[in-house]
RNA sequence: GCGGGCGUAGCCAAGUGGUUAAGGCAGCGGCUUGUGGCGCCGCCAUUCGGGGGUUCAAGUCCCCUCGCUCGCCCCA
């Protein structure tokens, strides 16, 4: 294979294919508009430590999935395997705490260093939501809703909402003590995998998919029992938070997620259209993570949602969203003279807001009446020699059926008109 | 990082050791130098991801390599 190809697991997105990508966007910023979510964005590039300190170095994603290296003033940086902790550092570097409470979205491309397969790369996009300053149960539950009925507008099914409280930051703690001790009684019975996880992140243990660890781990201490009777009333608020709206869910006490910075509620929102990787959107509460990264004691809770994931249910749906605006017009021209006009007719009608494909191609009007039908134009303007001397343009309906030739004859600024009445102006 | 599957044209794809690499879509040209959708005709892989080997003979078998893909792991 001589010609270059993109890197493994960065992936094109085709024109074809953007059309679903727009729409999911275009849908997502007006459910943040009426949410008063703002958007942020910040680089992609960061330095290194901001993800160490904050996701932390005993993660999977740190330890091992991280596009990092010396830049040419030798400081380590790091592509941004996560929206968070970047959003997190901007809201605390521009002061944007001391404004109050922030209520946050992002996009973009996000980098970890993994073996493609389906619903993960290399280069993969997320839109987050990250709300700075809200304590209370009602907010982990907005912003559950506000993902929840993104998804719903959208029009994806068979979701299942997933729900675990991971407690306080001194109940987990307390939690991983328990654990770690029960988990070094049974050393010997574990897989490989968990006995490695047993000091580095042990509640990692409790979501393993090896069958013989999963029967041992009934026996073992529960994160449940292990909250305080805070965190457990707590708990219970969101899940009646939840029941109010209407909110189907399920507890899944295994979901501990892969990020050190969780406290209290977690979730996933999963699909079993996805394969291996089920999980559309992840998220849940991070109360400690704005004061590790040096800010004021912040509570906040927030998500990620993946893009490509999405996109692929969306493409399994029957009815795939209506995309692509059709073209109002197509100019066919032949002859010098012709071109210049038939160039500056395009230009005037696009100036008046139509969509215009003008036929660069020169080549005999049957062939370029061909590309004009598959365009999907709704009318066709032709500008032959004849029409370039009296200084017209011949309009065509591309949706009659016949091939007879153009018979209206008008001036540049009557075609306007002509199009204008005939087409629904926003 | 570890397993499994697969690489034939822009896309889909037949071909299972015998030599002229089916077919379809798309594209291009013509029937039709000034008028589209249908139809018909023609063109479009000196070569089967790349390299080496076995053989009289390799797209077909073997080895290496690159890539894609699915899964483990992890997560969006």
């Amino acid at each position: 294979m001589a010609s270059l190809q993109s890197l493994r697991g960065m992936v094109d997105l085709l024109p074809e294919q953007l059309g679903l990508w727009q729409h999911v966007e275009v849908t997502a910023r007006e459910q943040f508009r009426r949410s008063a979510i703002r958007e942020i964005r910040t680089p992609l590039l960061e330095v290194t430590e901001l993800f160490a300190r904050g996701i932390g170095e005993a993660t999977d994603v740190v330890g091992k999935e991280m596009y990092t290296f010396f830049d040419r003033g030798e400081r380590s940086c790091t592509l941004r395997p996560e929206g968070t902790a970047s959003v997190v550092r901007a809201a605390i570097q521009h002061g944007l705490l001391s404004q109050g409470p922030q209520r946050l979205w992002y996009g973009g491309p996000m980098f970890r260093y993994e073996r493609p397969q389906a619903g993960r790369q290399r280069q993969f996009h997320q839109i987050g939501v990250e709300l700075l300053g809200f304590a209370d149960a009602c907010s982990d539950v907005e912003a559950i809703a506000v993902a929840w009925d993104l998804l719903a507008e959208l029009g994806v099914g068979g979701l299942e909402l997933e729900l675990n409280s991971l407690g306080s930051a001194e109940d987990r703690a307390r939690y991983r003590e328990q654990l770690v001790a029960w988990l070094e009684q049974h050393r010997a019975e574990l897989d490989a995998d968990s006995q490695d996880r047993i000091h580095s992140n042990p509640l990692r243990v409790l979501d393993s998919k090896h069958p013989g660890t999963q029967a041992l781990l009934a026996e073992a201490p529960s994160l449940a029992s292990a909250l305080s009777d805070a965190s457990q009333s707590r708990f219970a608020e969101v899940q009646q938070a939840l029941t109010a709206l209407g909110i189907p869910y399920v507890l899944n006490p295994r979901l501990v997620r892969g990020l050190d910075y969780y406290s209290h509620t977690a979730f996933e929102i999963t699909s079993s259209q996805l394969g291996a990787q089920a999980t559309v959107c992840g998220g849940g509460r991070y109360d400690g993570l704005v004061q590790q990264l040096g800010g004021p004691a912040t509570p906040a809770i927030g998500w990620a949602l993946g893009m490509e994931r999405l996109v692929l249910l969306l493409s399994q749906l029957k009815r795939p969203a209506a995309v692509a605006s059709a073209l109002d017009l197509y100019v066919v021209s032949r002859g010098e003279a012709a071109a210049t006009q038939a160039l500056a007719l395009a230009r005037r009608c696009r100036q008046a807001g139509l969509a215009v494909e003008r036929d660069a191609s020169g080549a005999a009007f049957g062939k370029q009446f061909k590309r004009a039908d598959r365009s999907g134009a709704r009318w066709a303007a032709v500008i032959g020699e004849q029409e370039a001397i009296d200084g017209v343009v011949a309009l065509k309906d591309l949706r009659a059926d016949g091939g007879e030739p153009a018979d209206r004859r008008l001036s540049p600024e009557g075609l306007l008109e002509a199009l204008g009445a005939a087409l629904p102006r926003p």
